[in-house]
DNA sequence: TCGGAAACTGTAAGCGCTTCCACTCCGACT
DNA sequence: AGTCGGAGTGGAAGCGCTTACAGTTTCCGA
């Protein structure tokens, strides 16, 4: 504990008692607000140090009627992917004084008690689309509270941070079908998410701008192990692809593996491509062609976005649109050295 | 705003008005905690529904003088190591009703004021050892809350948590010796964490115990440009080695492609191994031998360890150390069909 | 030398919740 | 019929902090 003299921490009278002050001067001192002499910062400073003095900050809030702190609500924390969301959100809110409270809802028993209960220790949430459900959503913002989703299509009222999906789609489908594939895949199931619903409409649009009928996507989850069943399975079928377009690169990668486990040779039978650019991306062989998000960005601009209505700095929504970048490599056949695009 | 007839958010106080009860009524409804009556309850929660009542947490922690939040402190969220282990983390602790606040202190301005900060927010803190200085870490111990180590070396008085590493080390750097290297090179900076260090033990006491003088290690930070860097440096060496142990799986990724690059042949030629088992170790080829950490586990535990400090179930320090797993793939040139070994 | 402003300090009233204690019912025992 | 005990409820005292307000000093300039 720390010492007050008893087993107890200090409080702020602690302070003030060996300080001979009132709790008002130590307050003072140790927020940095209002006029002290020099000897009562020096003798307050010494007894804090003294005492070990740690400001509870539940009392603080509740006095001020401010957390000082934001709700990030995940999904999960598979992969990079999220970790770098919340490590850009947190850089940002450290450096402007908030502390960051996480929840994480994939495998949680009820989301929406603790979202709630988040609800009683923020001044406002951000929320991943695919952390909650509408219903839960839309429960979130009777509290009140300052809502910002990320990866979510924009709510009225409600500001919203994602990366752009749709027209990066259609840019590598093209890249595709220019380079002469006739039959392309897309695998991944587009209601599992906002993102990857996007990303087949980019897919879709850019076989509808040329008069093919788009092709209906794979429906599985974006998983290694749905990768795989789909890289073995598509050879089997009365008209085989010659590209996969996956929702993400862990799609890509196992599918590319279980290709070459069967002898296919990737780009020259079949072409693959993924989404994200994790890590492994860039070291199998062939590299793998995919869509790079700026997700520390995303989390800094979430976090700011927030702040922003928590302090009443803005009032109108916005719906902000990150761009993401193509990330030619020799999975999709058609990389030259050096090449790559942006997005938007 | 949660809407009380003004405004403002609504209290137990609007609750209770609406209700026709007392506020020590309503908390005990909203608590579960001592006897109300059927009636009483439905009226409470009619009324505390209608005004979208979000009890505010703050006020309950000042009164009931516990936070019911964990506070963890990590280095950063690059890769999928800590995203794990957060993930392990706030797994429990949601499941038992605390909530996580995070603190990132890589390239934080101020770690030392921003950890003190949390220490008034929760009720006990977590800290991965690279994270914090020991000199912060102390100043941490003196805030008298709970306290747990992840990956440090034991603390009189602290709990900590760590995986393996030493015995898995020297397991792995055996079999490299008994397949016939000879000259084998330890990659990373033993001084740059616990962990490392512990790794570079195991390396250097597997060559102690058949006589030889332990290699001295290649002082590079873990990252993937190190380790492309020792790759292209190694064998314009003088006495070239035949084998890299990297202190992670980013240096050991990067030196394999470097190698690739200049036409060396893995493992026929060198062999390299890494740790940590990311994901891209799996799709690389030839696949990454490497030490697989149970992080989500090392999360959970914390978690636990440090609630039980918390309720002061436990007050006895624990120093756990959890098994890891030498995964061997085909960089190492020992791996056999199905062959897998775990340690302690 | 004095009045008054400026600088500093203290008193006390909350912030919204929990919980101890006292009180009122009521049904169940003697 | 009188008593006892438990269930249900409300009053009120905090929890540790901030801050409006008032009070006390200090230091000017006149």
């Amino acid at each position: 504990m720390a010492s007050g003299t008893s087993g107890r921490p200090a409080t702020i009278y602690d302070v003030a008692a060996r300080a001979k002050l009132s709790i008002a001067t130590v307050s003072r001192v140790l927020q940095g607000t209002g006029p002290v002499s020099e000897k009562a910062r020096a003798r307050v400073d010494q007894a804090a140090q003294e005492l070990n003095y740690v400001p509870l900050r539940a009392a603080r809030s509740l006095a001020v009627q401010r957390h000082e702190a934001h709700g990030l609500v995940l999904p999960d924390l598979a992969g990079p992917f999220y970790g770098d969301l919340l490590m850009g959100y947190e850089r940002w809110a450290g450096e402007h004084g908030q502390s960051v409270v996480i929840t994480v809802t994939h495998g949680h028993p009820d989301p929406r008690r603790s979202v709630r209960d988040l609800a009683g220790r923020v001044d406002g949430i951000v929320v991943h689309g695919n952390a909650l459900d509408l219903s839960t959503i839309q429960d979130l913002r009777k509290t009140g509270a300052p809502l910002v989703l990320v990866a979510h299509p924009p709510m009225t009222g409600c500001d919203s941070v994602r990366s752009e999906s749709a027209a990066s789609a259609e840019q590598l489908t093209n890249r595709l079908l220019d380079h002469g594939q006739t039959n392309l895949l897309f695998v991944g199931d587009p209601a599992s998410s906002y993102d990857v619903s996007e990303r087949y409409a980019g897919f879709a649009r850019a076989h509808a701008r040329r008069g093919l009928a788009p092709p209906e996507p794979e429906r599985v989850p974006l998983t290694e192990e749905s990768g795989a069943e789909v890289g073995e399975r598509v050879l089997r079928a009365t008209n085989p692809p010659d590209g996969l377009v996956c929702a993400n690169d862990e799609l890509a990668l196992a599918a590319m593996n279980s290709l070459a486990a069967q002898g296919i040779g990737v780009p020259d039978e079949i072409v693959v491509t993924g989404w994200d650019d994790v890590m492994a991306a860039r070291y199998v062989s062939p590299g793998l062609t995919t869509v790079r998000q700026p997700m520390i960005e995303l989390g800094r601009l979430a976090a700011q976005r927030l702040h922003e209505r928590v302090t009443g700095e803005r009032t109108r929504a916005r719906n902000d649109v990150l761009a993401t970048q193509l990330v030619l490599r020799d999975s999709c056949g058609t990389a030259q050295p050096g090449d790559a695009a942006g997005t938007e």
